[in-house]
DNA sequence: TGACTCAGTCCCATTTCAAGACTTAGTTGG
DNA sequence: CCAACTAAGTCTTGAAATGGGACTGAGTCA
C-alpha cells in the first residue's frame, strides 16, 4: 500500500492517518497548539529539516487543518494557524500525551501539567460517551459497520 | 533528528510517538482492538510487507503494548495480544477515528459506528476533565512545565 | 510423497528523509 | 551604497525506510 492510498480507504482511522499520521505532523501540531505559528519557529523548536517542514505545513494547509495568513507585507510573510478542524484534533493529541505521561513519565513525573481553566484543577484526559457521559474503555465498545461502510 | 531519539525527549507526545507514531503501528493496533492476533491475519487485513509487520510487532512487544503468547505447540505458534498498556491507547485511537468520521465521512456517514455497551447508545467520543467531568477543548487548557520538565 | 500453513527472514529497487547549501525579497547598520 | 541579516522557502545529495517478492523451517494433511 502506498501511503496516500490510505485516504481512499473507508476506514476513518486510515483517513485520519493519511492527514496526521506521519512522523512529524503531530509534533508540528503540538507546537501549533502551543501557539507557534511561523516557519522558523517550528524549525527551531523541532529541529525538523526545512524541506520536510515545508511539505508538512503545505499538506496540513491543503487538508484544512492549518491556514496560512499574511502577518506582514514587505516582505510578504505568512503564518500558520489552526483552523477549527485543526483544533478538533486536540482530544486525540491530549490522549496521546497522557498515555505517554502515564506510561513513560517515571518517578520525576510528567514534563508538562495541564490545567483545566474552567474548573481550575490539574487534570488528565478521560474519554467519555457523548450519550451517557460515563468513561469509556476499549472493551465497553462494540464496533459495527456503519452507513458509509459499503 | 533520528526517529528513535524521540524517546529521549522530555515531551510525552514525542515519547508516545516513538512507540506508536509511525505509519503502520496505529493500523496494526486498530486490528488488535478488533481482536486480530495472528501474523498472517494482520498481514492479510493490512497489506503490510512481512518485514515491516515483523519489525512493528517486535517493537510493540518490546514496549509492552502487545504480548506474545503461545497458542499452539507443534508447530510452535504465537499470537499477539494487547496488554493493559495497549488497551490504554484506546481513547487516543478512538479520538482519531472520530476526528476522521467528523471531517471525512461525507454524506454516506461513518464507515463504523460505535455502540457503548454500558448505556446501549451509539456514541462519539468526548474528551473530559478527570476532575470536574466537563468536556475539554483545546482552548480550555493551560499547559505548564511539570515536575519532570528539567 | 507432495502440497499446504504459519511465521518469519533475506534481498533489491523505489521512496522518503536529514543536513546543509542556495535563493529571494526586503530591512537594518555604518 | 554596501554588507550583513531575516524569514520562508527550494535544491542537492547521501543515508535510511519501505514495498514486493523469493526463500526458509517446522509441522500437518491427503
Amino acid at each position: 500500500m502506498r501511503w496516500n492510498e490510505l485516504s481512499d480507504e473507508r476506514c476513518s482511522l486510515a483517513r485520519t492517518l493519511a492527514v496526521v499520521g506521519d512522523r512529524w505532523t503531530l509534533l508540528v501540531l503540538r507546537e501549533a497548539f502551543l501557539r507557534v505559528r511561523r516557519f522558523d519557529d517550528f524549525r527551531a523548536r523541532l529541529g525538523i529539516a526545512r524541506r520536510v517542514l515545508a511539505e508538512r505545513l503545505a499538506h496540513l494547509v491543503e487538508e484544512g487543518v492549518l491556514e496560512k495568513q499574511v502577518y506582514q507585507t514587505r516582505p510578504l510573510r505568512h503564518e500558520y494557524r489552526l483552523t477549527q478542524k485543526g483544533l478538533d484534533l486536540y482530544p486525540a493529541l491530549l490522549s496521546l500525551v497522557h498515555w505517554g505521561d502515564h506510561h513513560y513519565a517515571g518517578r520525576a513525573g510528567p514534563p508538562v501539567v495541564h490545567t483545566h481553566k474552567t474548573c481550575g484543577h490539574d487534570f488528565h484526559s478521560v474519554l467519555s460517551c457523548s450519550e451517557c457521559g460515563e468513561p469509556v474503555g476499549a472493551r465497553d465498545v462494540l464496533a459495527r459497520p456503519g452507513p458509509g461502510s459499503a
